[in-house]
DNA sequence: TCTTCTTGCGTACACTATACGCATCACTCT
DNA sequence: AGAGTGATGCGTATAGTGTACGCAAGAAGA
C-alpha cells in the first residue's frame, strides 16, 4: 500500500473547508455538490480502500462524468484533505473532564475508534494538516481538558500530538494487515507460515538463538491488547511531565 | 504523498532476500543484477522521493530496458521489500548492553537516524514485514539487550515494536513536512501563514478561546526536541512494565 | 553442431490524474 | 421579452504508471 498525499492548493482547500456555501446563484444550479463528492469518496474508501479512490471511480459512483468533479474540487489532494475533516464528525464533542490523564485517555480511544472505523484514514499523509473546522473544534475540546496541568503549552501540544502519532502508527500496522489479508486472500497466519520454512532454517542455523527461543504466541497479541498496552505506557510516561505527581498505574 | 505497498509474492521475495546467489550458470551471463536494481531504486528514492521510484526511472538510471528489471525482481512491491532490508546495513551491529532501558534508547536513536537518512523509508507500508536477514539480525541483537528484565517475551516484543511504531510515525510527519517543502517550494512557515487569515478569523470568532490563547512558538518545536521528548516518555512509561523499578527521569 | 536455457527488451494494455475547450442552461439586467 | 453573463457538465487528449506477452540473441551442455 502506498502513501497518499494531501495538501495541494492551500488557499483553495481552506476556502472549501471553512466556507462550503454553494457559491453565487448565477448560472446553472448544478446537480453535483462538494458534499456529494466528498461523501462518495469516503464511501469508496470505506468500502474498497484508499487505492480504490480514483476520480473515475467516484464519478462513476455518482453517475457523472469524470471531469465534472473538478468543478467542485481543485484536485485529488484537496479531496483527501476534505475527506479527512469530514470524517471527524459533525456534532460538538461532549466536553472533556478537566483531568489531563482522563482527557488524553479518552482522546486516544476516540482516535483509535475513528481510525479503526475508517481504515484508510491513517494512510492519508498528514504532514501538512489542513486545519478544518472540525479539527480545530476537537483540539479546542482537548485543550479544555488539559487545564489542570501546570505544564507549558508546548508540553501540552507535545503530549497531545504524541498520542495522535502513536495511535495513527498502530492503526496503520493493524489496518494494513487486515486490508492486505482481505485484498490478497492470504490470511495473516498463512503469510507467516509462508515465511516459516525460511525462518526455521535461519533459526536452526544457530545465528539467532534468542529469536529461536521465542514462544510462538508472542506474535499472537491482538490489536486491542497492543493498543491498551501502548496507551498505558504513554499515559504513565507523560505523568512526570504533565502531572507533577507519581506514576498512577502499571500493567 | 500516497502510501506505497510492499508484500507481493511472499515466497519469491523471501528467496531473493535470503538467497541472493546469481542463479544457474546457464544461458547468457547477464549484465544486470538484483543488487544493482535494488541499489538504483534506493538511489532514486533517496534523491527524489518514493513517488519518483518507477520501473521506467530505475531502468533509465541503469541504462537498460524497463522490462529487463522483471528478470531480477518479481514486481514493484517485492522491490520495495528488498529496499527495506537493504538499507538496514550490512555489518553486524555492535552488541547492545544488557540493560533494557539503554538498549531501547539506543535502538530508538538508531531507527530515528535511519529514518531521517532515508526519508522515504517510513512511508513504505510495513504491515506485513518480510523478515530479511538484516532485520532478523537486528532484532536478535535487541533481544540480547533485554535479558535483564523479568518481563515476559510478549512484553519485550510489545515494548520493542512500540518504539518502532512511534519513531516511524514521528519520522513520517517530520520527513513528510520536509519533502512537501522541497517539492512544492512552499516552506512550512509559508504554509502555516497561508492558513493564517482563515485561522485568525476563526480565533476571533470566540469559538476557540483556548486555541486563540496559545503562544505562537508552541508549534516551533524542532523534530529533534520532539523526538527526545517522545523517547523519554516511552522509556519512562515502559519502566514499570519492564524494569520493576521506579521511574528514572523526567524532562 | 544442436539443443536448451537465460537474459534483455519492444510492444501493448489497462489504468491513473488532469489541462483544455465547448455546449448548455439559469439567472440578471436592459 | 431579449440579451448578456457566468457557471456547470463533460468529451477529448496528454503524460504518466505497472506489467503481461513474446521474440531475438547468446552462452553452456550434450
Amino acid at each position: 500500500m502506498t502513501e497518499t498525499s494531501g495538501s495541494g492548493d492551500v488557499h483553495r482547500s481552506l476556502a472549501l473547508l471553512w466556507d462550503p456555501t454553494g457559491g453565487p446563484a448565477r448560472g446553472q444550479p448544478g446537480r453535483l455538490s462538494l458534499e456529494a463528492v466528498v461523501d462518495a469518496a469516503i464511501s469508496v474508501a470505506d468500502a474498497d480502500g484508499l487505492e480504490a479512490v480514483s476520480m473515475r471511480r467516484i464519478a462513476g459512483e455518482l453517475g457523472v462524468g469524470t471531469m465534472s468533479l473538478y468543478r467542485h474540487v481543485p484536485g485529488k489532494e484537496e479531496l483527501l484533505d476534505l475527506m479527512l475533516d469530514r470524517v471527524l464528525g459533525d456534532d460538538d464533542p461532549t466536553p472533556f473532564p478537566v483531568d489531563w490523564r482522563a482527557t488524553l485517555e479518552r482522546y486516544g480511544r476516540e482516535v483509535w475508534a475513528l481510525y479503526r472505523t475508517h481504515r484508510w484514514l491513517p494512510f492519508v499523509d498528514q504532514s501538512r494538516p489542513l486545519l478544518g473546522p472540525r479539527a480545530v473544534t476537537g483540539m479546542e475540546a482537548v485543550l479544555g481538558g488539559l487545564t489542570d496541568t501546570p505544564a507549558s503549552d508546548t508540553h501540552k501540544i507535545l503530549a497531545f500530538s504524541m498520542v495522535e502519532t502513536y495511535v495513527a502508527g498502530l492503526a496503520r500496522v493493524t489496518n494494513g494487515a487486515e486490508l492486505a489479508e482481505e485484498r490478497s486472500g492470504v490470511s495473516t497466519e498463512e503469510f507467516w507460515q509462508a515465511q516459516g520454512p525460511v525462518l526455521v532454517a535461519a533459526m536452526q542455523s544457530g545465528r539467532f538463538p534468542r529469536m529461536a527461543a521465542l514462544d510462538e504466541e508472542v506474535f499472537a497479541t491482538t490489536p486491542e491488547e497492543t493498543f491498551e498496552f501502548g496507551l498505558g505506557v504513554l499515559l504513565d510516561g507523560l505523568a512526570p511531565r504533565l502531572g507533577g505527581t507519581a506514576v498512577d498505574s502499571a500493567g
